[in-house]
DNA sequence: ATTGCCGGGGT
DNA sequence: ACCCCGGCAAT
């Protein structure tokens, strides 16, 4: 036991004193000032050239003054979890805490859900057809322009459309599925009864008039915008695909990396009244894992503690959803 | 503001 | 291949 205790103090003191020196870490605190919002304005219309043509931001030791590492407090507890000796030391809760409680609820029957294949860095409908490769502007890569995120409700014969996901969740977790409202425990069924949808702006009430009603029976062509959009005739894989609702893809039971490609069809049973097929399965989107990373579970302090791949900000491997 | 991580750069 | 970080979406 004592032994034990030794190893872990042993190596917690081998762990500090070996990373003291340790340069990086610039800033812990970033206080979010007009000047950085500026900088990052400047560095976004910057990043259209080609090259960058100011003064080379070569700074290799840009504090010079000395960083500010300070020890965490914290450093007790997770020595004192360190003592987890057999080979891997795993992550493991410090055993003080008086709540058995596991650190990150596996959430029985709730697959984490799927998530948004990247929303596409498209250029956003203004353009009047798909010619926007004008080599005269490189635009690397731009997101929301004028367009805003709706979610609307793909019940049978609701088509709500709501501005937040929330909200969204709420109607149909109370109007269709029949739950409490407040009940926070969502398992993410809703997510497949509604869609996002990019909603332009200056079309914003044109495009809303006539997706929101929408009668069901009626055959819903499947592949034309139709009288919506009208600036946006085609829905080219080019680069904008609006309409197409991403989150909609109900074929994988684990991890629907891939956006489906599916054409906007509403995946509304086809007769259904009101009685949702039981299918919680599949995640269509996933909002954000709920499992705790590396960098939640350890901290910045703890950095070296990390998987390799969210040090290297990758996708965590030891906490996967 | 924070967190997770894609895309891309440096070695 | 390894390592790191800018920047962004989601929260």
């Amino acid at each position: 036991m004592l032994r034990v205790l030794d190893v872990g103090l042993e190596r917690c003191l081998a762990l500090h004193s070996a990373y003291i020196p340790v340069p990086r870490h610039r800033k812990l605190s970033g206080k979010a000032g007009i000047d950085e919002v500026m900088a990052a304005a400047v560095l976004t219309s910057l990043s259209t050239s080609p090259l960058v043509l100011g003064h080379p931001p070569a700074a290799p030791a840009p504090e010079p003054g000395g960083d500010v590492w300070k020890e965490a407090p914290a450093m007790s507890s997770s020595c004192s979890s360190s003592s987890n000796t057999s080979g891997d030391w795993s992550w493991d809760p410090p055993s003080d805490r008086s709540t058995p409680s596991t650190p990150s609820p596996p959430l029985s029957s709730h697959v984490p859900s799927a998530f948004l294949p990247t929303p596409l860095p498209d250029e956003g409908p203004d353009e009047p057809d798909g010619t926007h490769f004008i080599f005269g502007e490189p635009i690397p890569r731009k997101r929301k322009n004028s367009t805003k995120v709706m979610f609307k409700c793909l019940w049978k014969s609701c088509g709500k459309v709501l501005s937040s996901s929330s909200g969204m969740q709420k109607h149909i977790r109370t109007v269709h599925l029949g739950r409490k409202a407040d009940l926070e425990q969502s398992d993410g069924e809703e997510d497949f009864y509604y869609t996002e949808l990019d909603v332009d702006v200056d079309s914003l009430t044109d495009g809303l008039s006539s997706l929101t009603p929408v009668s069901p029976t009626s055959s819903v062509p499947p592949a034309f915008p139709g009288p919506e959009a009208p600036a946006l005739p085609n829905p080219d894989p080019v680069l904008g695909v609006p309409p197409t609702p991403p989150g909609l893809c109900h074929v994988h039971t684990d991890h629907a990396y891939q956006g489906c490609p599916a054409p906007p069809q509403p995946p509304v049973p086809p007769a259904a009244p009101a009685l949702p097929p039981p299918k919680p399965p599949s995640m269509p989107r996933r909002p954000r894992g709920e499992a705790k990373k590396c960098r939640k579970v350890y901290g910045m302090e703890n950095r070296e503690l990390w998987c390799t791949a969210c040090r290297w900000k990758k996708a965590c491997q030891r906490f996967l959803d």
